[in-house]
DNA sequence: GGACGCTAGCGAAACGGTTCGGCCAGATGC
DNA sequence: GCATCTGGCCGAACCGTTTCGCTAGCGTCC
């Protein structure tokens, strides 16, 4: 490998030596049924394995295929059968570890159900979103998991009629499709009462968008745990994060800038966790000394928080699981299900983030 | 949305509901041209503005496709022209947040030159990324981002000929392919420079997999780094952790419990770095007090470090965006140029898991 | 007014497979 | 020995696009 030129971009290094070319053609089908003297009928026979060949033409077909390293055109073979051995995973935030993990379950499962995982990102934007389910349905996608990231009336009402679909992680309430989502409801008032045991009873919020279902699922989570013990938070108390890092920093600031700042905040994701806490420890306040944090849908570790976050976990690869569960179902036996609705349980987990209140 | 049964999976609520029925066929190119009262060809010229229509035609074409809800079958389009708009990306290790970055990068750069990402993982298996080659080649991928995982020695001469690829991260060493890397030889000097400064002179390594060019590379970098000192690496402190978490604990256990220990780990990625802590903590020791541990790769915050790693860092996103672009022009001009090397220099990234040595 | 050029739109072939009906040869039955 | 049956293999249609070559109709110019 001897080096030819070199050039500079950024901070790398950049050397070019002998040529490569993509020219030659892969073998077509007919191309094997040349090369084996029979005709392409039966070369899909012995490839597909769907009819008795004879051993000897069976070995001339096989011998072909190995010599001109012959591998049938998935493309080709889809637009025939009408599907396309792809499924579609949409998460909303590929930055967010949480969704990381996601993919990571999904790829796995997604290949041991024999398909490919084909990865779409939409960023919390439901134009983005839009785009990327006009893309799944071209490219002929045989199912699709998606991360909704609009309001329930964004969505035409058989939005996901053409492509088989399970929506992960939030619902849209209506029965448009298959359905895996955990209990936000639970995971606002597991923790919520876990803060209110501490004995904090000024407790703010940093929720998600209100017209995603983990959203005001998890705060309205929050406010029967409150109400039950005769507490309410303080309507300024409670600010919409926007699931982003950034923005859960400005409002935390905003929040426990106030003059009667509350002794616990309920984060509603763990970006957003990270934003607060990075906020808490600007203003000059520390956790869980000062402020008591605490949050949902966390993943473990994320983010090298100094104090761990006590959060309600959920169990991402389950979830994942069970929707391409449900999704290859519904590919593979064809018939026409009511759409199913799963909800999973989410747990507890304690951390270092949250403290008695003081005083 | 009534409430009709309910099944319990696990921890998991089960409801069910009215019927999803997916029998409607999409639209093709023929219904709209039916519809729409042209040829077929028209209807192509009008999608893809290939030729001039007139503005009555044009008109009730576009019509025909949106009482059809018509969007072309890139299947049927692909076959036709050859191409397939997918990109497939394999990584080592879906698992490792080092990856799951990347993938993120990737998928905001495939989007954005108008592909789509096919997602691989090959978990480090050579057996496994066997089948993905062949996957990505019968999907007819446009083109391929690959992390290799076997030695050079595994892949055949022509191997990357049929897709156009770039490899990733990691070198053959060859001159099959494009490639893409950081320079592990420095990463590995830098590392080892910064705890030989630290008064460091017993120093071990969890190397990766010496097949691998992240795992030669970084301890031959330490190598050299000692050498110029006029030190050496005690044979018995330098041990492969095979990039896994579980693995470098056993390793670091074992290092660690010699009498004669090292003060100083060098540990060759994140993932491995993590076992390491675990493994300093179960032995009863601490770091950095008593044992400094250093790594490679890492990115921020992985795992919630309580010491935060002292480590040389990737550009991830910069490494990946090469990587595609470098892809995409070789796909989009098909001139076929010589192979080309980028590397990408690492940078020391000073935590709190290094402490001058004691005494 | 006829030859010609131009162009909007059409028909049909091709892409690389699958699949179904049909054909031919050999075996079987009477 | 002829009709029938059977089983292995083939030819060709088809999937939904794109694209090339062609036609028909119009306007222009001698």
């Amino acid at each position: 490998m001897q080096q030819k030129s070199c050039w500079t971009w950024r901070n790398c290094c950049f050397k070019v030596s002998e040529t490569i070319s993509y020219g030659v053609l892969l073998a077509t089908i007919k191309d094997v049924a040349k090369a084996a003297g029979v005709s392409t009928a039966t070369v899909s026979a012995v490839v597909n394995d769907t009819a008795y060949v004879s051993p000897d033409l069976r070995a001339r077909v096989l011998s072909a295929i190995r010599d001109l390293r012959y591998s049938p055109s998935l493309v080709a073979r889809n637009l025939r059968r009408g599907r396309s051995q792809l499924i579609a995973l949409a998460v909303a935030d590929l930055a967010n570890p949480f969704y990381a993990r996601m993919v990571s379950s999904a790829e796995a499962a997604v290949a041991a159900w024999g398909y490919s995982l084909v990865l779409f990102n939409s960023d919390e934007k439901p134009e983005t979103e839009r785009r990327i389910l006009a893309r799944i349905r071209t490219l002929g996608c045989d199912g699709a998991v998606i991360v909704p990231v609009g309001a329930a009336d964004q969505y035409r009402h058989h939005e996901f009629d053409d492509v088989p679909t399970v929506l992960l992680g939030r619902s849209l309430g209506g029965d448009q499709a298959d359905t895996v989502t955990v209990d936000n409801f639970s995971a606002g008032r597991q923790v919520t009462n876990y803060l209110l045991d501490l004995g904090h009873t000024h407790i703010g919020s940093i929720t998600g968008p209100m017209q995603l279902s983990t959203g005001h699922g998890r705060l309205e989570g929050m406010i029967e745990a409150m109400a039950a013990r005769g507490l309410a938070p303080q309507p300024s108390h409670v600010r919409s994060g926007e699931f982003r890092e950034d923005a859960a920093y400005s409002v935390a600031r905003d929040i426990l800038g106030q003059p009667n700042r509350p002794t616990a905040l309920y984060v509603a994701n763990g970006v957003m966790a990270i934003g607060a806490m990075r906020a808490v420890s600007d203003i000059g306040l520390s956790c869980p000394q000062d402020v008591s944090i605490a949050s949902t849908d966390t993943i473990s570790g994320v983010g090298g928080l100094k104090p761990r976050l006590t959060r309600t976990e959920h169990p991402v690869a389950d979830m994942t699981n069970a929707a391409l569960r449900m999704l290859v179902e519904r590919i593979e036996k064809k018939v026409s299900v009511p759409p199913r609705h799963i909800t999973f349980q989410p747990a507890l987990v304690v951390g270092e983030s949250c403290a008695p209140v003081a005083r």
